[in-house]
DNA sequence: CTATCTGCAAATAGTTTGCGTACTC
DNA sequence: GAGTACGCAAACTATTTGCAGATAG
């Protein structure tokens, strides 16, 4: 994850290497799912000029290089992670806030029953599953959510 | 489904009974997963005087009194639908775009998996899963997606 | 009659775009 | 040197808010 390896990402992808993309894709190594505001609050020391736009640009321009993917997570907007992540299906707890990773595997079996009930291909890395983290779910002072789960278990 | 029948549940969860609400109420029930704007659309020929702004603090206040909730699906921004409505999970098409609903027994197996795991609780009924729906699945001349799907089946 | 709701218009937040300069190759 | 990317500022879209008149209870 050095300087240098983001630089040979980028050319492998057709893509310019400027010292701002790899400053992003350095970003995006080091936050968990950062959205484009936390990623151009992230670099304000490092690169004091960046331009939230060039942040915006960039991650376009990454994502169309497939580097880089975004999923839709809760109000907050689009967060960005690396491609080359082992895909993951975000779980964002609606108490705090906070996005849980699990790998795609455990989403197998809804796969599997959605197709075959409306033949629906699902993409667990790129969807987010609401719900309430393991210490929100025990914090009973929260709004309804908790008290009455839909799922037994 | 009678304009008197939503008179019935505005007083009973506390609210005054208008127009407005009732139109808005009709149009959930009718629509199937409504953006704002598509709820101001729809009531455009009825009500035409209806303001924008009106809908954004109608569907706050039914909110707010448990009749309506909201489930965040893809980067259209929130969709609303009638809280009385069996709880089911969005499935949103990354092609066209179109919602498909399923029960929320089909991720029975996820909420066990993930609790395991990470302790985490989900509510499917808030969430949205991404993929693409039989008819798209099919189409070959979409982007990436469809080719490679991360989960066999 | 009083409290609340609505329509209108202006304000705000998030994201995109045009343009001239700076930088990569 | 040619073409692309960047910073800046303005445009644009989606959503929220203040206010005065209209409406529900």
């Amino acid at each position: 994850m050095t300087g240098g390896h983001w630089e040979l990402v980028l050319r492998d992808h057709g893509c310019r290497v400027t010292v701002q993309r790899v400053a992003i894709l350095g970003a995006l190594a080091e936050l968990r799912h950062p959205t484009v505001e936390a990623i151009h609050e992230h670099l304000r020391s490092a690169e004091p000029a960046l331009n939230l736009s060039t942040v915006y640009r960039t991650l376009s321009v990454l994502e169309d290089a497939g580097i880089v993917t975004h999923a839709h997570i809760g109000a907050r907007g689009p967060v960005y992670h690396l491609a080359a992540e082992a895909p993951h299906l975000h779980l964002s707890c609606l108490g705090c806030g906070r996005v849980v990773s699990v790998d795609v595997r455990a989403a197998a079996g809804l796969a599997a029953e959605v197709a075959a009930q409306t033949g629906f291909r699902i993409e667990p890395a790129h969807s987010a599953v609401y719900g309430w983290c393991a210490e929100c779910a025990a914090d009973t002072t929260l709004p309804a959510g908790p008290a009455a789960p839909i799922l037994g278990g």
